[in-house]
DNA sequence: AATGTGACAACTC
DNA sequence: CGAGTTGCCACAT
């Protein structure tokens, strides 16, 4: 199903993440054709539930986690063993 | 069309 | 360090 054209970009960037690495909501954004959607890419992210997108690699740009559809508590978890290697 | 919302960011105090 | 305010964008209703 086709999508707004905004949420299929920031899915498709999030999906090519890869592996270890962290990008901010900003970052993501700025990959995007609105540079300053950073807020609507969290609400999108909120309303996404799509595995095949790794959206726990995108964090806050104070470094902290931010949130996470399947519970904070997964995404530190996640970061931690990607992080690590 | 309009309003309310938020997994944000930057600034101020 | 913390709390409060403003700006910003897309999405849901």
């Amino acid at each position: 199903m086709k999508q707004s054209h905004f949420r299929e970009e920031v899915l498709v960037i999030i999906r090519a993440i890869p592996l270890g690495t962290t990008l901010t909501y900003k970052q993501v954004a700025e990959c995007t054709s609105s540079p300053r959607a950073y807020r609507a890419v969290g609400a999108i992210l909120r309303m996404n539930f799509d595995p095949a997108v790794p959206c726990h690699r995108v964090i806050r740009s104070d470094g902290t986690l931010g949130g996470y559809n399947r519970g904070v508590r997964r995404k530190r978890e996640l970061l931690k063993r990607e992080r690590a290697i």
